[in-house]
DNA sequence: CGCTTCATTGACGACGTTCAAGACATGTGG
DNA sequence: CCACATGTCTTGAACGTCGTCAATGAAGCG
């Protein structure tokens, strides 16, 4: 399924305030808005193949989607998830060698890449704001890269529940639990955190016995207590929620 | 040990044609010529400390580093290499949260934190080449994603000689076998893989026993036939060499 | 020459994978 | 409304890879 929407106002955007267009002032705004083109994609639907030559790029505006990264053997590794803000694409470059998949339904606002690329050299408040998003995905990559070397599968898990948990807290901060979905089935937990889908049901199911996590269904989590759950995930990072 | 030298010839530097001044007019490497120094780490040495206040950044002129992430419990993986041409720091940011450390002895080209984020501002040579770069290492931080999450001990011991071998190659192309030095310990091998030093040690000496590499020293190694190497990393990419 | 650091190798055990079966939920058609 | 199919989740049992602990060897240095 695919249905095209234009013109939307850019200053009501969601995500305005964190995505590549951040920092454009008024009038660069109006350009992007003449530029820009919003797209829908179903659960499931690949929005990026590996190999094949980039026409677009963009923004997440909503949804999930996973950046996969596939072996001819067929293992695969979830590389990296995108949230909305989150931008889309290799700027630069002919061709990626991963997949894009919407993991929910997606929504994108998305450019050419030729026309994005134009705005990336004349336009400092894109490009100083794609840079400091990059910079962000690196880090994440890195924290990440962190995980999958060397946390136990236990650790794995309450690192994953925890992050979606931190990232829910953003809006409704308040009392000490929280009720999270989680964006994910057990076999692409296991794909992102470098596990089997069984051992990831496991850990569930282990963090839920001990009182850590209960769930509601099998994608709805409610933490009673988060400092219990990052305890698990290993890191002395907190997120600065109790700083 | 510190020692500083200044006004070194940028257009006869090694690594410019690569480095974030890659992109920059005569003018502009002016410029940088007045603001550079110069500086060089003892192997082993910490070159950034974690939590600590970021003052410089620049370029690895000479030598290999690595970015260490460290958790509470003394875990330690190694989520980056630095190598000539590497651009050294986080601009943006008041610190990082890991440590750089000298593998061999290191130069760097460095400048002034504030002075080179200002330059970030201003100069768009600087600003492009520094977005290309960070998207660089992205790519290289997801692809070795795939090697920490879903990777055999041998294929990672395989895909590091790999890529060492291969960014050897760039230099001296020619028959199918090549000599080269590992930069790293087994230990720091083994956590840069996500691996024991134990381990690491194993699969290097398995490899050895079935022909795939010899052994010079323990660091010298020897590649009679790449594509066999290759082929043990598991991935189908074997660098465009074989193109 | 002893000290330190790095590498290799062995024995054993734990953690996570693999294979397999069953539970649960949801949707479809008779 | 129930039978049946599909997909996800859970749980069990056996196996194997890799980590742990330990001993030994090789190389560099004061």
């Amino acid at each position: 399924m695919i249905s095209n929407t234009k013109q939307e106002d850019c200053a009501n955007c969601p995500i305005h305030h964190r995505a590549v267009c951040s920092k454009c002032e008024p009038d660069e705004l109006g350009l992007l808005e003449k530029m820009k083109t919003y797209r829908t994609y179903e659960a499931g639907e690949v929005m990026v193949w590996a190999e094949e030559r980039i026409t677009h790029l963009g923004s997440l505006v909503d949804g999930v989607a996973s950046i996969n990264r596939t072996m001819e053997d067929g293992r695969l590794q979830v590389v990296g998830l995108l949230l909305p803000s989150d931008f889309i694409g290799r700027p630069g470059r002919e061709r990626v060698i991963y997949d894009i998949v919407a993991v929910t339904d997606v929504t994108v606002c998305q450019f050419t890449k030729a026309e994005f690329e134009k705005l990336l050299k004349t336009s400092p408040a894109v490009g100083s704001r794609m840079l400091e998003l990059t910079l962000d995905e690196l880090d994440a990559a890195r924290e990440w890269m962190l995980l999958l070397g060397r946390k136990t599968a236990r650790e794995k898990v309450a690192t994953f529940i925890a992050m979606i948990a931190r990232r829910a807290m953003v809006e409704k901060a308040g009392g000490t639990g929280v009720t999270v979905t989680l964006p994910l089935t057990r076999s692409s937990m296991g794909d992102f955190l470098g596990l089997t889908l069984e051992t990831a049901s496991r850990q569930v199911s282990t963090l839920k016995n001990e009182g850590i996590i209960e769930l509601c269904g099998p994608q709805t989590v409610h933490i009673p207590d988060l400092r219990a759950l990052f305890a698990e995930a290993g890191d002395s990072d907190d997120g600065g929620l109790f700083a």
